[in-house]
DNA sequence: TGGCATGTTGGCGA
DNA sequence: CTCGCCAACATGCC
C-alpha cells in the first residue's frame, strides 16, 4: 500500500535506526518465493553490519559492509517494525547484537525478500539514467494507455496507481491516452510532473511524519483522493476502473487518441 | 455489514 | 508480440 514516496521516506528512517549495527539472527518465517534457501539467507547476512538502507523501484535494499544486499517488498500489506513485540503475521525477523528488533509483516502473506537481488530491467522513475529521451523513446513505442504504461514495472520502476493519478492531473493528461499520440510538449511536461510530484510528496510526508517507517500517507493528495469532489481549480473528479484498479482524473486533463 | 483498497503474476482473448 | 482485463492472495477499515 506505501507507494514510491513513503518508501523513501521509510528508507530515510530506517537508515538512520539500523545503519551501524550487525545482524545477530535473521529468521524467516514465511513466504512463497524466496530466491535463496533460509540457511544462505542466514549465512550471507550473520555478524553482518548494515551500511545503506536504500529505495530501488517499490522495494527497500538493505546493503551490508561486505556488499551483500538484502531486499524487501512489501506488495500490498507490508509493514515494518523496529520494536520488541510479538507480530503474529511476521514474515521476516532480524535480531540486532544491541537486541534491536526489526521486523516485515503481512498477514497477506505476499511480502517478500530477496537476497542479492539482480541489476531490474528498467530503471527507477527517479533515477538520472531516465532522461527526457528515454522517457520520450519508450513512449513513442508504445500504445497503451499512458495510465498503463507508468503502472508496468518494465517501463518505469516504483510509480503506483495513486501516484499515477496525481502525476496524470498534475501534467494536465487524460489517463486514457494512448501513450504514443502524446504531443513533445505534453511529453515533456509529464516528465517533469513525475519528478516534481513524487520527491514533494517524500518531502511532505517526512514533514508530517518525521519518524515513519511504515504505513501510508495519503491525505494531501489532490485528485487520488476519496474525500475530494473537485480539483484545486473546481473540476469535478471522475472515478473510472482501469485494469481492476480506480482512477481518479477530472476534465482539465486532454486526451490524446 | 461487506465492499473496497492495494502490487504482482500468470492466463486468456482480441 | 502487444495490450487490456481478470483472478488470486487475506484482512483491516469505514
Amino acid at each position: 500500500m506505501p507507494e514510491l514516496p513513503d518508501l523513501s521516506a521509510f528508507s530515510h528512517n530506517l537508515q538512520k535506526k539500523l545503519k551501524g549495527k550487525t545482524i545477530k539472527n535473521i529468521s524467516i518465517h514465511t513466504t512463497k518465493k524466496l530466491n535463496a534457501s533460509r540457511g544462505e539467507f542466514e549465512q550471507a547476512l550473520k555478524h553482518q553490519t548494515i551500511e545503506k538502507v536504500e529505495r530501488n523501484g517499490k522495494e527497500l535494499y538493505f546493503t551490508t559492509k561486505d556488499g551483500t544486499v538484502f531486499a524487501l517488498h512489501l506488495m500490498l500489506r507490508g509493514q515494518l517494525f523496529v520494536d520488541n513485540k510479538e507480530h503474529k503475521s511476521a514474515v521476516v525477523e532480524i535480531l540486532f547484537d544491541d537486541d534491536t528488533r526489526f521486523v516485515m509483516a503481512d498477514y497477506q502473506g505476499l511480502a517478500t525478500i530477496r537476497l542479492n537481488p539482480e541489476e531490474p530491467d528498467a530503471p527507477d522513475a527517479l533515477d538520472g539514467q531516465v532522461t527526457l529521451k528515454y522517457f520520450s523513446d519508450k513512449l513513442a513505442g508504445t500504445k497503451a494507455t499512458i495510465k498503463n504504461f507508468l503502472l508496468d514495472q518494465h517501463n518505469l520502476r516504483g510509480i503506483g496507481n495513486a501516484y499515477a493519478d496525481e502525476i496524470l492531473w498534475d501534467a494536465r493528461i487524460a489517463p486514457f491516452s494512448i501513450c504514443s499520440k502524446i504531443p513533445e510538449e505534453q511529453v515533456k511536461d509529464l516528465y517533469h510532473s513525475i519528478r516534481k510530484v513524487l520527491t514533494h510528496a517524500e518531502k511532505q510526508i517526512l514533514q508530517s511524519n518525521p519518524d515513519i517507517i511504515s504505513g501510508e500517507v495519503r491525505d494531501f493528495m489532490l485528485i487520488h483522493n476519496a474525500n475530494r469532489t473537485e480539483s484545486p481549480d473546481g473540476a469535478k473528479i471522475h472515478q473510472k476502473m482501469a485494469g481492476g484498479r480506480k482512477t481518479y482524473y477530472t476534465d482539465e486533463q486532454d486526451l490524446y487518441k
